[in-house]
RNA sequence: GGCCCCUUCGUCUAGCGGUUAGGAUCCAUGGUUUUCAUCCAUGUUACAGGAGUUCAAUUCUCCUAGGGGUCACCA
């Protein structure tokens, strides 16, 4: 069964790219029907672990993500760790280092000083003499000293990393506590990882992981490193580039399912295909299909995937995912037009929100340049007499159509134009040019609410 | 700096020795629309560079350049 994991280290919330590599593993388990399991990685145990999750686990209910069992913590396993240090110990295939972290300093400052790569020298490495005072010693386990660790890395292929590379790394500090590359590759043997899915950041951790698998007899999984997620410019993604936090696409009115899409494009593709359900990522996610080479962030894409998905959602959720944007809309007798009038209109639910807003309420004030273009000439007597107009048709205009059908017999009546009274009423009804369909937006606020528009806006013109 | 990885339109990508190098986004133009948006149509733009291998290279090999990652008693 296929077993995939994430295993982010507790720093706060779930990063962008994090959420990448989650979905990824998610998607393979799933695709095999197998297990997606999350790992927090707290084996330095000064940061708060709970927070973490707190924080993590949010994210992922808010875009769908689920995981399998219990959350492991590495925090809560060192016993364990302990007794795989004591295994190794015992069998020769790791030792005891005294050097303290002076002679360790000097050693590498006297290798960089001679341009060579900084490196234990493995002096303690078969050594059997009497110990120094006064040095609690840190555990190191035995690196092979020649030849190559070649694995098959399921995205880049075959990776090749000279022995001499890789030297006798520290797998437990002098208080005792076991180091990441040690207990990683402990868990994830010990939790039946069959895919480990994760950044290419990781690509060089994994000779030294190589090395605990094999003197502890593990089985390796399969190793897949995916390339980073850059900035536009191809640089490395920060803060400066807008969004890393997960949970702040949610408060900038992104749909979690345009997000998902969007992140699964990167780096990964099928085909010709742009739009992907869940449904459909996990139908065709296959992990071998990744791509070798790091991917840019592009804001457009993510924005046309929301839109796409806005103007694709049933308005009732709609609805329900606007009033967390500050418009309740839920129970308005005229949702249903109300959104399918708007819901072309909006990137983002934010820019959403700003259209609804703009036709519920009157408007506050007249774009400048939108009044001087449209309050001229004749506007304030056609105003009134279109007002005076909806007011002896108001019995029996319910729909867009109705609506439209009286302005066509005003403009006909008054022979004018179109635009000599679209325009004025434009800007009456929502302060600018800009917006939905005067028909649509007339029948949603009723005659009463439109006349009264109409009204504030005659005698603005009319006061100058 | 050593080691490892990467390189197709601005961006995301298809391609898996022979293609008018395809799609999406962005941008531009036109159409639809009373406006804006949507939608539709059309268009501009790419194989990093150089050597090989081959009848034929975007595709295979090598070199160069550029970019990225990594070199802890962090994860």
């Amino acid at each position: 069964m296929t077993v995939t994991r994430f295993a982010p280290s507790p720093t706060g919330y779930l990063h962008i790219g994090g959420l990448r590599t989650a979905l990824f593993s998610w998607l393979a388990a799933r695709h095999q029907q197998g297990k997606f399991l999350l790992r927090i990685e707290d084996t330095d145990i000064s940061r708060n672990s709970q927070e973490a999750l707190k924080a993590i686990i949010q994210a992922f209910d808010w875009v769908g993500l689920d995981y399998d069992g219990e959350v492991v913590y590495q925090s809560k396993r060192f016993d364990l760790y302990k007794q795989y240090i004591d295994q190794l110990l015992k069998e020769g295939k790791a030792y005891k280092c005294y050097m303290s972290r002076e002679e360790l300093d000097a050693l590498r400052e006297g290798q960089m000083a001679r341009k060579e790569r900084p490196r234990y020298d493995g002096r303690y490495r078969d050594f059997d003499g009497v110990p120094p005072e006064g040095i609690n010693p840190v555990i190191r386990i035995k690196a092979p000293q020649e030849g190559d660790i070649i694995f098959e890395d399921g995205v880049k292929g075959e990776i090749c990393i000279s022995a001499n590379e890789v030297d006798d790394f520290i797998i437990a500090r002098s208080d005792g506590a076991p180091t990441y590359n040690f207990v990683v590759a402990i868990d994830d043997a010990l939790m039946g990882l069959t895919e480990v899915i994760r950044g290419d950041d990781h690509l060089y951790n994994t000779p030294k992981q190589i090395v605990v698998y094999e003197a502890l007899g593990f089985k390796l999984p399969k190793f897949y490193h995916v390339a980073m997620i850059n900035n536009e410019q191809g640089k490395k993604l920060s803060k400066r580039d807008g969004a890393t936090d997960v949970m702040e696409y949610q408060k900038l009115g992104f749909l979690p399912e345009a997000l998902l899409n969007f992140l699964v494009r990167l780096g990964w593709s099928y085909g010709d295909q742009e739009i992907f359900s869940v449904e459909e990522m996990i139908a065709l996610f296959d992990p071998k299909d990744i791509n070798k080479s790091a991917s840019s962030y592009n804001l457009d894409k993510l924005l046309w995937l929301n839109a796409h998905y806005i103007k694709n959602m049933p308005n009732e959720a709609l609805a329900a995912k606007l009033t967390a944007h500050g418009v309740w809309i839920e129970d308005h007798d005229k949702r249903e037009m109300l959104l399918d009038a708007t819901k072309e209109r909006g990137k983002t639910l934010v820019e959403l929100a700003t259209q609804i807003k703009l036709i519920v309420s009157a408007p506050e004030e007249y774009d400048v340049k939108a009044a001087k273009k449209a309050f001229k000439g004749e506007a304030a007597e056609n105003l009134r007499s279109f007002a005076n107009m909806l007011k002896e048709w108001k019995g029996e205009l319910h729909f867009p159509a109705e609506y439209h059908a009286v302005l066509e017999k005003f403009v006909e009546r008054q022979g004018i134009g179109f635009g000599k009274i679209a325009q004025p009423l434009r800007v009456s009804l929502l302060g600018s040019m800009k917006g939905s369909g005067m028909d649509e937006i007339m029948a949603i606020i009723g005659v009463d609410e439109t006349v009264d528009r109409i009204e504030k806006a005659v005698s603005f013109i009319e006061k100058g």
